[in-house]
DNA sequence: CGTTCCCCGACTAGTCGGGGAACGGTGCTCTAGT
């Protein structure tokens, strides 16, 4: 078949099994890919549809597509608008599925086209047994940053997907994610094992309707003053972004006792039912803004998002472009503001020290297996080290791996601060900082430039337009309380 | 790692400063017992 019938045929299936008549930017790029054989990894803006490439190619070539996944409730989201789609054979492998589910789920594995998992289930052999009894089709990596953003301190069966995806058999494999600088392109495929022939489509990060702003406050009383004033002059929904769940359940307070507004606070704070609750609400309207840590956001498919706030600066530009990013799907106005004190470098700096075994902690678990064990249940620094132990990292290596870790983070942080403090086009700098070679020039609505004031008036001055133009893809609204009994009927 | 705040004792009757505590995000899985 030549090349216009092949699109002709993928365009024809797109209509037929997605109802949709257009790929997005760089969907039809990374299927051509996949259906070349070639393992692909994808760095699409979010938004994009970043889950239709690998239900396309599943659905087209009818192999199972086994699809690892950060988080249990991305899973279930997932799963749940494959089943909307008329997709009946998906399956979350979670531990939220009973024993005799999941042995009946992994006898009959072959019986679904969908299969999500979380890296930690790799660990488990008979689970393991049951993808290597499969003909896997496609491995896919949802949320891939994690891999270089997670593995190391937090989630350290990321850094086994290598070799797991090697054990099985190494299958065609798509690693996607919205953010990727060189280096984390590099972690990536490292730490995966991706061929060197794999097949790149980036797209830039750059979200032209997300107007840039950072203010310096001297205190942290203005602050507040200057959140609540921001507050009653922006047009909703929006998002505020916290790095402390105290400060976040105050301001949520504060913003309830001050204004009219529809507030809720989303942390880890928060049991999975109360998260999923404010979850549905800020979905469907309810809602006029959630204040939240770095909990909130992944897989949130919320179109009309109009501001994120950071209240406080992220710990990275990573993190920062991610959380920024779920403003403003529709292609609408957005803004992006961070509200700085100085003082907030010391809470990112305390974060990214704490969070990794410092030498003294490595001295007493080396030894100490004893009080290793006995800690590593609550403390998850010891958890790490097990893990790590389980690796076949000696102590050694694990102090260089975490002085190294440490030093990046704070390098990371700087230049999250340059960021604030950066008196230039911030659009240029964010490019710049995701090695794109690419200058915007700078224009109305892009950015602050230093500390000038900007006129939120100007900005949204079309925002009567933006509340009632919701895109047309918007997924039917779901009334959460069905849901959750849903989740919850044997409890 | 570094700031802030509170307590308390010391020199001289309210201020100075030293010590110490508090501050702090992200999630998977498995197990035992209900």
């Amino acid at each position: 078949m030549n090349k216009v019938n092949v699109e002709h045929e993928l365009h024809h299936f797109l209509q037929q099994k997605f109802g949709f008549t257009e790929f997005k930017a760089g969907q039809e790029e990374v299927i051509t890919s996949l259906l070349n054989n070639r393992s692909t990894v994808a760095i699409l803006p979010t938004g994009t549809g970043k889950s239709l490439c690998y239900q396309f190619f599943g659905e087209y070539t009818k192999q199972p597509v086994v699809i690892i996944s950060p988080l249990l409730s991305l899973m279930q989201d997932q799963v749940e608008q494959l089943r909307l789609q008329g997709e009946k054979r998906v399956v979350a492998l979670n531990s939220n599925l009973s024993f005799q589910d999941k042995r009946q789920v992994l006898e009959q594995l072959n019986r679904y086209a969908f299969i999500y998992l979380a890296p930690e289930m790799l660990r488990n052999e008979a689970v393991l047994a049951a993808l290597l009894q499969l003909n896997i089709g496609l491995l896919v990596i949802d949320e891939a940053h994690c891999i270089s953003a997670w593995g190391p301190d937090f989630r350290p069966d990321y850094l086994q997907l290598g070799q797991m995806r090697h054990q099985l058999g190494d299958p065609l494999t798509l690693a996607v994610t919205a953010t990727a600088t060189k280096r984390v392109l590099a972690d990536m495929t490292k730490l995966l094992r991706l061929p060197a022939s794999f097949k790149l489509v980036q797209y830039s990060v750059d979200r032209p309707n997300i107007f840039l702003a950072t203010e310096k406050l001297p205190d942290e009383q203005t602050k507040k003053e200057r959140l609540l004033s921001l507050l009653k002059q922006l047009p909703g929904p929006g998002l505020i972004y916290f790095s402390s769940k105290k400060q976040c359940d105050e301001l949520t307070e504060l913003i309830q006792q001050k204004t009219s507004l529809h507030v809720a606070a989303y942390h880890a704070g928060l049991s999975f039912a109360e998260r999923y609750a404010v979850q549905q609400q800020f979905l469907t309207g309810q809602l006029d803004l959630i204040c939240a840590t770095s909990a909130f956001g992944m897989g949130i498919n919320k179109t009309d998002i109009r501001y994120v706030i950071h209240y406080h600066m992220p710990q990275d530009l990573e993190n920062y472009v991610q959380e920024i990013g779920r403003a403003g799907r529709d292609g609408q106005q957005s803004i992006a503001i961070i509200l700085f004190n100085e003082n907030d470098r010391f809470l990112q700096k305390r974060l990214a020290f704490n969070s990794l075994p410092n030498s003294d902690e490595l001295e007493l678990y080396q030894q100490s297996p004893a009080a290793l064990k006995s800690a590593s249940l609550e403390s998850e620094s010891a958890y790490l080290v097990t893990r790590y132990q389980q690796m076949g990292i000696s102590f050694a290596d694990m102090e260089q791996i975490f002085t190294q870790r440490r030093t990046e983070k704070l390098r990371a942080l700087q230049q999250m601060l340059a960021y604030v403090n950066y008196p230039d086009c911030k659009r240029n700098f964010i490019l710049r900082y995701f090695d794109e070679e690419r200058v915007v020039k700078h224009q109305q609505n892009c950015c602050q430039l230093g500390e000038e004031s900007y006129d939120l008036q100007q900005i949204f001055a079309n925002v009567d337009q933006v509340t009632n133009n919701l895109p047309k893809n918007t997924p039917p609204s779901r009334d959460y309380r069905q849901v959750l009994q849903k989740l919850f009927r044997d409890d």
